[in-house]
Order: structure tokens, then C-alpha cells, then sequence
DNA sequence: CTGTTAGCGCCTTCAG
DNA sequence: CTGAAGGCGCTAACAG
């Protein structure tokens, strides 16, 4: 049925342990450039390729990293960037040739009933995309010795590695944009009454930017919920004294950013002319919209690069664990942000 | 280091194979109540969990999917189509007892060079999503008899199984429930000047409809790309005589619906009092505007375990393929349709 | 430089 | 009802 490496062996007039060293261009062992040249025209006449699975078998090693995606990535309003964060890590592990599979946050039900699912070979190791804090994944793989890394900054155990986009230094240059644009007024958007650990990371760096002019930095809360959005937007900028009114905001997210900007137009305020506003990510969803967002790109590329690489070393040695990779974000400017109307 | 069965074995004081026996459930060996008890606490107490690399290679089966995305998933526009439609395949997969490896388009270089990722033992079959019509591939992967599934009509080789959602029918239901609310004068909207299989099929859908009424159907072309879109859309329906615009608009994408929404209302046209607006697949795009869409729904799950079920068929039998699943979709109507202004 | 010898961890006959 | 034997396809020492 399908060649093994026993029929090229023979073919070639070889062992097959020949075989396996002239096709894994192995190290090692020297062979001859007529027998190489001999087998590797065997294995092209054949039609042969490798078994990933006999191979893994000796080897203890897939050459696949397996990707825990959160449990609602269903909700659109993740889905764009959960998909550039997932592309660029397809790409990224392609570029190192590592193989993908996926888990979803669903298939992670307890520790006992689990923990097989991620450790049965298939996978070397664990790439986390964002899992709801109260789930004891995290520290369940790591106390059995699972190479695991977070693509988020977990804000928890020490021993887990992860990679993060510089989310204070990142919020730091968009503040700093719009100061540079004379905005005196900026308000910071929260999109959670209780906030995930980036997005406290994310005001910090508009305080910073803020406190070092000598400003002082305010924040609001608008959920994606339209009309709950719609509530929150209308005290600050709406039904407020035009001297008093923001005329920066920075958001937590193009999502986020898209839909202020939405309701401050059909409240008669114009962006960028009124009031200038930044999103976060720049995972494309502004393409849909009229008004191009100016945004902080994510480095998805090397995020999920760096990622992989703290697996990799991760999986050849397990002791390094508790590694970091903080990159920096990319500041674009576009349409939604324009000098201060007070100038 | 890692438990296997032969310690399970030892433990119990049984023979690998009756460890074997006992947690496969293998029906044709019967095994003594006691003795099952007997191994299934070793296996407890030991923490033993069967090795996938190790049993796929006896089974030469691994129980695992392999995803072929579309080469330009990246692009923001199908971003959010696809999120929708990978969702759905791997809740269907989970269910199914699938596990899930992705492969990007871009793994596909060229038949001889590519065709071994894909049949080296770790994927049993591969789910292909929308993949360009001048690749090799699909040919390739069929004649090289690797059990394959599209998730689209590829409207080619007979040889190759599919699953859809009906798009004619769809289609048809979209512009029936314009009619019923009285709309004459409805255009069809595809979103490239030569269209791919499924716009030319919702157009047919349409075509149906109107035809039934006697109506005359038309259609126009209008791109994503801001520029373009606002070109094709001002002479379709602002530099036209009232009594000559059409009222209502299938569009084929809900990007395409949403991006006519924003220009038709930049000029000053009301949707859906003016103008009523459908669009195609309920991907949750529109969740990013303030216009609830009325939409088909694609059913993503069951298009999921409809193609994963083709393909189990197909791997467990592989002279079953060129077989197709088309499933219905659900209207859902929302905010941009509304009777006829005519009424 | 190349072949021999052992497994990797599991499953599947086939005897007992 | 259970165990022994053989093999899946490959790689990794270790000899020659």
C-alpha cells in the first residue's frame, strides 16, 4: 500500500537506517554522495514520504505546537483580533516549521478530564490565547510539566511564559499623539466595569503620558452593548459643557473606538473635527466603517513568533519556564485624530 | 518518565494486550468484570493516559481533521466569515471526536512539493476552505486519493465532496420577504465584476423571485475597497430619479450591506425607510454598526458536522466522495428592512 | 562510510 | 477469558 522506508531501502540497495540518515540530512553521520544521490532517487521514484507519526514515535517529538483558543471566540466582537493574533502565529510557526492544531477553550472541562486531551503527544506544546481567569488550565499544565505559553499577559503565575504587546508604552504614544496634537482633554475608555489586567496596563501608560504634562488623566466605561454604549457615551461628551467636554478619548479597542465614534456622529459631534479618538489593536474591524481609525497595531507576526520560540525552548528544556516577551506596538495614524479644536 | 501501558500492565498483573482490551472497550474480546476492574484502577492510580502517536500508528488512523484556509485569510473582509464558519467546524469536530490541525493556503506551494505535508500520517482528511480556483490543489489532493471535503461548491471536479448552504434558496427567501413588504424595484449587488460561483448562484436565487412576479431583475457591481464602493453605489441610487431607484438591495456579504448602509445614509437616503437592505451569511460583521442587519444566516455548525461527516465517510470508505450536503439557511430579520416608501 | 540491533507504545491476530 | 507474539515505520546507538 503506502512506501515505508523499508521499501526504499531496498530499492536503493541500502539499510533503512541509510535511508533515514541521508533523508534527515543528518548531522552526524557522513554519508557517501553516491549512496545519498542513490537513495534520494529511490525516494523520488517511490513516491516516498516520511510517516509524521512513526517518526514522533521515536522521536518523542511532533514538531507541533497546539493552540487553546478562549472559550467565546465566537463572539464577533473577539473575532477580529483573535484572527490576526491567530494568523500571525500560523504564519510565524509555518516560518518555523511547526505544525497547529487546535483546541478550544470548551474542550478544557477540569483538570482530571482534560489534561489528557493535551498531553497524549499529539502536541508538544501549548500556545494559551486568552482563558477566563477563574479556569485552573493554567495552573493545572503547569504543574504537569506541560510546555505551555500565554499569548496574553496572564497577570498570574510566575512560572508561566508569555508574550504581550507593550500595552503601557503602547497607550503611552497614542496619549502622547494626542497631546502632541494639543488635546488637553483626554478621557481614557474602559470596556469592563471590572477590567482585564491590559486594559489597566493600558491606562497606566495614558496616566503616565498624562501626569508628565501635568495633566490630569479621567476615564470612563463604555460596553459594547449598543445601548448600553449609547448610555455611557451620552453623559460624557453629549450632555456636558462644551468647555468641559473631552476632546481626546482613547479606547481599549478598535471595536470599542468604532462604536464611540458612531454614536458621537449621530449626536451631531464630528470626528475628527470635535473630537479626536484613537482605537486599540488595529485588527482591521475600522475597515468596515466609513472613518479610518487611528490605532496601535499589534506586532501579531512576532507575537507569534516570539511565542513559539519561548515554547520551543520551552520543550527542549524544561527548567525555562517564566520567560517574557514584551513587543512594541506600532502607533498608525489616520483619520480619527486631528489637532485640538481649542487651538 | 511517562507511564505506559506495559507499567499499567505490570501493576494490574495482566498482559499489555488485556490493558489493551479493556480500555478500548473492544467488543469482540470479552474480558472478566474483576480483571477490568482491576486494570482500570491501575490505569487510575498510575495516571496512565494511552500515547495518540503510538495507537495512531497501529491504527494508522490519528482522528484528526486537517483545515485548509484560504491563502488571504488575513484580509479583515472574510475575517469575519471565516472566524464564523471555523467556529462552527470545530464545535462540530469536538463533538465528533475530531481533533483539529490548520494548514494555511500558503503551505500549498505546488503538488510536488506541498502534497507530502498533507499525507504524512497526521491528518486523516482535510476540510478545504475557499481555496483560489487556479490552484492545483484540489485536483492534486484527488488524485492522490487524500480524503478531502469542500467547504464551498468549488463548482469543478465531480470527484470532489462538498457541503454549502443553499445559496439559491437563500437567496430566493432574502428577496421574498423584500417583495412581501411590497419592494418593486430590488437590485442584486455582487461584490466582484467576475463573480465567484456563489454570487452567481444568489443571483439566480434572486432571479427566481423576481421572475415569479414578473419582475425584472437587475444587478450591479459593488467592491469593498471605500473608493470604489462609494463610485458604483452614488450612480445606482443618488443620481436617479426617485421613481426610478430601487427600494430594496440584496447585497451578497454583510461587509458589502453594511458598507451600503454607511454611504446610502452619508447621503442623506434613511435605511430602511428609503431603502430596505439585506445581506448574506450573518457572520456578526454588522454588530460593529448601529443598522441591525436582516440577513441569512449560514447554519456554521451544521455545516461543520455535515462536511466532517462526509469526510469520516470518505476516510472509512474512500470510494465514497463526490457527494454534497447543501443545507438551508435561516432569514433573520432585523432593522434595515421595512416596507416599501411606494406603499 | 554503512549496516545491525533495539526499541518507541500500542493493537491485533491467534493460541491456550 | 487472557496471554504471547509480531509488527506498525522510524531513529539512535553502536559496531564494523
Amino acid at each position: 500500500m503506502s512506501v515505508s522506508i523499508r521499501d526504499v531501502a531496498a530499492h536503493a540497495g541500502v539499510s533503512r537506517a541509510t535511508v533515514s540518515k541521508v533523508l534527515n540530512e543528518s548531522a552526524t553521520a557522513q554519508i557517501a554522495a553516491s549512496t545519498r544521490e542513490r537513495v534520494r532517487l529511490a525516494a523520488k521514484e517511490l513516491g516516498y514520504h516520511p510517516s509524521a507519526i512513526a517518526r514522533g514515535l521515536t522521536r518523542k517529538q511532533m514538531d507541533t505546537v497546539g493552540i487553546v483558543l478562549p472559550p467565546a471566540l465566537s463572539a464577533p466582537t473577539a473575532s477580529t483580533f483573535y484572527s490576526s493574533l491567530f494568523n500571525g502565529v500560523l504564519q510565524a510557526a509555518a516560518d518555523l516549521g511547526q505544525n497547529v492544531t487546535v483546541f478550544t477553550g470548551e474542550h478544557w472541562v477540569d483538570a482530571k478530564t482534560s489534561l489528557h486531551r493535551f498531553r497524549d503527544g499529539r502536541v508538544d506544546g501549548l500556545l494559551l490565547f486568552y482563558q477566563p481567569p477563574d479556569s485552573d488550565i493554567i495552573s493545572t499544565l503547569l504543574d504537569a510539566e506541560v510546555p505551555v505559553v500565554s499569548m496574553d499577559d496572564p497577570h498570574g503565575d510566575e512560572r508561566l511564559s508569555y508574550v504581550d504587546v507593550d500595552n503601557i508604552a503602547g497607550s503611552r504614544v497614542v496619549t502622547e499623539h494626542l497631546l502632541d496634537l494639543g488635546h488637553q482633554r483626554i478621557i481614557f475608555l474602559y470596556e469592563r466595569h471590572t477590567p482585564l489586567h491590559y486594559e489597566i496596563q493600558r491606562e497606566v501608560g495614558y496616566q503616565e503620558a498624562m501626569t508628565a504634562r501635568g495633566l490630569t488623566p479621567s476615564h470612563g466605561v463604555v460596553r459594547y452593548n449598543q445601548e448600553m454604549a449609547e448610555a455611557a457615551v451620552k453623559p460624557l461628551f453629549v450632555d456636558c459643557p462644551v468647555n468641559e467636554r473631552p476632546t481626546g478619548v482613547i479606547c481599549c479597542s478598535d471595536w470599542q473606538a468604532i462604536r464611540v465614534v458612531g454614536i458621537l456622529k449621530r449626536h451631531g459631534l464630528r470626528v475628527p473635527e470635535d473630537i479626536s479618538i484613537t482605537g486599540f489593536n488595529d485588527d482591521g474591524a475600522a475597515l468596515l466603517t466609513q472613518t479610518p481609525l487611528t490605532t496601535l497595531r499589534q506586532p501579531y507576526y512576532d507575537l507569534g513568533k516570539a511565542a513559539i520560540e519561548l515554547l520551543l525552548m520551552q520543550i527542549a528544556d524544561r527548567t525555562k519556564r517564566g520567560e517574557r516577551r514584551i513587543l512594541p506596538g506600532t502607533l498608525r495614524i489616520d483619520g480619527t485624530t486631528a489637532p485640538s479644536p481649542q487651538n
